[in-house]
DNA sequence: ACCAATTATGACCATTTTGTCATAATTTGG
DNA sequence: CCAAATTATGACAAAATGGTCATAATTGGT
């Protein structure tokens, strides 16, 4: 997991990078807010450490910057201020977790892997978009501009899998295994057929074409 | 915001609930552990609030059992042992947050709702399970016990409206509605032949039955 | 236990979906 | 520019899916 700590403190921000590195994490430091609130925008940590008090930044500030730009990466935040209100105030402001010190190691490592496993790295895929080509895969629905598109079950997976392969040939054999499980080749044009009716569907009505051939090698969807 | 709180004290859970519905939420209490899983199960909660000790089924307990059937439900743990350890314990079972007894009622909305917005609103529920019933709403596909069970897309939508409902009796006009969009009676017992078709499928090979006719109402998908 | 109402199911048919084929159009190398 | 290869598409046929109906089975009340 890569881990961002906000924290003046050298000693306690040096203990609290060892321990979180030798539970096998991947740590930055940053010794100030407005350090801190940069490198939280620019690199893509899996959870945020941050300290309640910090020079030139207070450690909410960053928290509520990062939310309002839409950035919802687990923050777990410190503080001395122990009480009940303090901690109330954090969370409200979008923090995931409070915990006061002094504290264990032993539990902010687990509370810091806890709010960071809940962002989820099989938080699954139900929206495929390419250009103004979107398709819900729980609705089962495929839109352009906007528009519904009506696609029959085998156009659907056809172009599910032509989405999941945007920008990349996806060859016929391809095609072959993932949307009809036929591990052989079929010696009929099957392929082409439901290729030429997807086109009808997704893009004869519209002005650029997204799905391309690729003679020789398959079809590729793209901008 | 839906929740489900799991707590024998009756007068604690009264009071849990009166100050989170005044905050605006839904509220369901259990109060036992079997209860608790089973509600837990076969609804769709925002957040669960659950008490560490419980009569028949422990609070973790509950929240491992959640968490194998790969459900990401935020959970806060609530429990009057307030020691290090135990926090670490509850956080390390999956459990997103954990209050020590006693605690203010604002700060446990405060956790409730922090804990609760974090699970993404567009998170999508992709899989539906009911008993060894499960559904993979992304790969379209269902099992009982472990093997597969081909599905049409009717009986599938069919099971799906029935799964979403578990444990409650689904009337023929909603199934009518959610199913086949009628907003009509067609006269014909289109249901009643598509629940044939689908017991076949999911109850006839095995022990127990989970599809049940309530007699004059409609149908229960259930344990 | 019997009757009326409700639900279950097998058989059949209409429709939709999918695949095949023949033929047309397009591309590429010479 | 031509010929061979590849891809596109319209028409048709096969298969799958979904719905209707007739009849059987079950339930609940009397």
């Amino acid at each position: 997991m890569r881990i961002l700590v906000v924290e003046d403190d050298v000693v306690a921000a040096d203990y609290v990078r060892k321990g979180l590195m030798e539970a096998g994490h991947v740590v930055d430091l940053a010794a100030d807010g407005d350090l801190g609130l940069e490198m939280a925008k620019s690199a893509d940590y899996d959870a945020l450490v941050l300290d309640r008090m910090l020079p030139k930044r207070d450690g909410l500030d960053i928290l509520k910057s990062l939310r309002d730009d839409g950035d919802k990466t687990p923050v777990l935040i410190l503080s001395a201020l122990g009480e009940v209100d303090h901690k109330v105030e954090g969370l409200r402001a979008g923090g995931d977790d409070y915990l006061a010190k002094p504290y264990s190691f032993t539990e902010l490592l687990a509370r810091v892997e806890a709010i960071g496993r809940r962002s989820d790295p099989h938080a699954a895929v139900t929206k495929l978009t390419v250009g103004e080509l979107e398709m819900d895969l729980l609705a089962r629905t495929v839109r352009r501009e906007g528009q519904k598109i009506l696609l029959q079950p085998r156009e659907f997976r056809l172009l599910e899998c032509l989405m999941r392969n945007a920008g990349r040939v996806v060859t016929r054999t391809m095609l072959l295994e993932k949307v009809w499980d036929y591990h052989f080749d079929p010696q009929t044009n099957v392929i082409d057929v439901h290729i030429s009716r997807l086109r009808g569907k997704i893009d004869k009505e519209f002005e650029t074409p997204l799905l391309h051939t690729v003679r020789g090698a398959g079809y590729r969807l793209q901008v």
